[in-house]
DNA sequence: CTTGGAAAGTCAACAAGGCTGACGTAAATT
DNA sequence: AATTTACGTCAGCCTTGTTGACTTTCCAAG
């Protein structure tokens, strides 16, 4: 067997481990929007609609730039979503009382219940593989996951972790 | 602390814990495309090509059926990623001997060098995450993962897993 | 041998959700 | 007073997903 000078097995590290974790990535991720998405599909929602959500959701009173730079995405594009979810009552839009340029979000009564539904959704599913899995596993995905992301969305991703 | 009957203890199943996994893989999917986005970007192609590249490369000779039960996909969406991959000479379709119904697809080598070029690139993140976080943890994101897939979805994924 | 149905491909039209570029406005900062 | 920042918006483009309708090819059952 392949071994470090440490003495720890290199098994894990071959391309066909390797090819098995991409492979998991892209099938589970399919599992991990499915359910939000058959919610939202007869609503005039998506996927871009409910990250929006949950973001505004963890960080009431965000302000666009912060959306903007969680989600990853341009400000024509989170617009269009944040327009109509505006439109429709479930986000509430308000100037900021220091510094007047900036919006500030907050999901309104309407836009919890969806959050609420398509949480509930999410986690279910996220809970019974957790449960399947157990908390060591758990602890390993959460690491594997962490290590996989661009520093940048580390970061993002860190900063919600304790601000919540 | 909450324990089972057994004893176990179940904090790693609240809400909390729940959410900090969702967002955990929110962002580490997009650190999961991005090396092969960034490489198909200029080009021509799109993830959607990726992805019919990565399996027809991991199951040569595949059908076209094959694909769009693993993929996900419509055969219209999938037949338009496909006629651009062979008219650019990267994919080799060609009717069944026993069935001239099927089509079997290859890579030609243009088509493999891209797939190396691709599968590299995510093999590589994929491999500094895995070597951070160690074998165990890699076992429990593994775990993780195929307890959060469809039940079609864990077919198929373990479907690959043997027949690789 | 004919015919029904499956597999594959194609055309057209559409929608979601990304993107760029350009422009406008209000507010804050310098 | 001039510049920068935060936000919104218009216009247009691309990829990738969708439905629906249709054809061709071919296997297999009657």
């Amino acid at each position: 067997m392949a071994e470090t000078p440490g003495g720890e097995n290199l098994l894990f590290l071959t391309d066909e481990q390797l090819r098995k974790g991409i492979e998991a990535m892209f099938f589970a991720y399919r599992g991990f929007t499915a359910d939000p998405d058959r919610i939202l599909e007869g609503m005039d929602y998506g996927r871009a609609h409910h990250r929006a959500i949950h973001f505004i959701h963890r960080s009431p009173g965000t302000t666009v730039s912060n959306l903007l730079a969680i989600l990853g995405v341009t400000k024509q594009s989170l617009n269009r979503v944040l327009r109509t979810l505006i439109e429709d009552g479930l986000v509430r839009s308000e100037k900021g009382k220091v510094d007047a340029r900036e919006r500030h979000l907050h999901l309104t009564d309407k836009g919890q219940m969806l959050e609420r539904e398509l949480s509930d959704a999410q986690r279910a599913r996220m809970r019974a593989a957790y449960r399947a899995a157990g908390p060591q596993a758990v602890a390993g995905f959460r690491q594997v996951l962490e290590a996989m992301m661009d520093p940048e969305m580390r970061r993002q991703y860190n900063r919600l972790k304790e601000g919540g």
